[in-house]
DNA sequence: GCACTTTTTGTAAACGATACAATTAGCTAT
DNA sequence: ATAGCTAATTGTATCGTTTACAAAAAGTGC
């Protein structure tokens, strides 16, 4: 609330053994999901240090700017995407993770449909490339850590949070949405029994539309009804997959 | 593989075009438990800015201080607590969240037994006290969010983690255990199907003992195994209360 | 021994999860 | 139009877990 008036800062007569001479990043973890498919987003380094190696997008924080806004910023520059609601999982914070200085980064990571987003590589980037999961290549920093915990936060969040929605169009098949369950948590869910859970789920809202084009039993469409999922939410109902 | 060569760090010749002039904290949501009480360990600010406010205890990390190793030293300098396996929760990053300049912090917390610590005052500090959890003054900085979610996170932790092992003797009663349950959840449990649950969990183990010097019939004890629970963890067993 | 308190065991009903099978609906080819 | 195909949709029987509630047991103190 008190509206601090930010002190002129002489940049060269920071004390260089005190405080305040460190800096901080955001690193996102952007898990892009098509067909069955479960991939990352990883830029190419195209500077020193770790050049040429495999990285999480991710860049360092302006001093007046949010982390939340940061995150969604440095996105927006990889991906063009916005609007993601990136969540914040965990701050890795060792000494020397950093070969230039004291940095900390904080993880944020997304859930979105692939083919939604052209990633395009920045400037610091040799190439940008999705990478199945199956199958990460050496990383730079430690973000092969970050990966790994964004990985498990996607896995537990995705049962509580509608994160499949970003993955999913508007209309959606009770069958498609099984899949991205069955493609994240890496197991097999039985069609009659997940069609009896969601049933229990009254934010999932059958449409009077059918699949179109087809070639077998059309299936009915749902969409996701965020307004009475919040409810819910509320209401302190257990909601999970 | 490309093992980067790192360059010699002059720290003059680093680019100072913004960064590397901010600085982080680390914030302890201690929780402390005494008979079917939940405190919270707060310190009254003796410096400016928010002179006089209660505050969580929480201090600078160093530049050459990792995260998790400032937790635990911040922690001991104001509790003289070591082990606590604190852990970390979120990091709180809103641009004007520190009146006196850029600073972000990172917010552990632990669960212990109120009795067994004697939190001393740090020379910034006027005061140092326990507060319910029910009742939480006015907070310094945004530490009322901070603390809000590491209560939140306490809740939903507790359920999978052995936290509560902090709070017990090593030889306790399954009633003790599930009181603290409930004075952290805010909730009732039955008693027998209390117990049926732990029946289930094979690294609480009964013990031949039993309570003395009670006006009633005594309990027997039990104690937590810990080479078993990593074992029952490690083996994706369903651990939750 | 009796009253008292709390532990401990037991049980029946309700509920939810699971495996599996049967039926239905639309598409395509003939 | 009809048969064959594929996948959606519904149904069911079993099993295991949770829940509420009650009865029995084991100490203590009088």
């Amino acid at each position: 609330m008190a509206k601090s008036k930010e002190p002129k800062k002489d940049l060269y007569t920071i004390p260089i053994d005190g405080f305040f001479q460190s800096a901080f990043s955001v690193d996102c973890v952007i898990f892009g999901y098509h067909e069955k498919e479960l991939k990352v987003l990883l830029i190419q380094r195209g500077t020193s240090p770790y050049e040429g190696d495999w990285a999480l997008p991710g860049d360092l924080v302006y001093p007046h700017e949010d982390l939340d806004t940061a995150a969604d910023r440095v996105l927006m520059e990889l991906t063009q995407l916005e609007d993601m609601s990136m969540l914040q999982v965990k701050t890795f914070g060792k000494v020397d993770r950093h070969p230039l200085g004291r940095v900390i980064t904080v993880a944020y990571f997304a859930l979105v449909e692939l083919q939604e987003i052209s990633p395009m590589a920045s400037s610091w980037a040799n190439d940008i490339k999705w990478h199945s999961v199956k199958r990460i290549p050496k990383l730079a920093f430690d973000h092969k850590d970050i990966l790994m915990e964004c990985l498990d936060a996607l896995r537990s969040l995705i049962k509580r949070e509608p994160l499949w929605t970003r993955v999913l169009p508007k209309k959606f098949t009770l069958t498609e949405l099984q899949e991205v369950f069955e493609t994240v948590l890496v197991k097999k869910y039985d069609k009659g029994n997940f069609r009896k859970k969601v049933n229990g789920m009254k934010f999932l809202k059958r449409l009077e539309e059918s699949q179109i084009n087809v070639r077998h039993r059309p299936s009915t469409l749902y969409k996701f009804d965020q307004k009475l999922f919040l409810q819910y939410r509320e209401s302190g109902s257990v909601v999970e997959f």
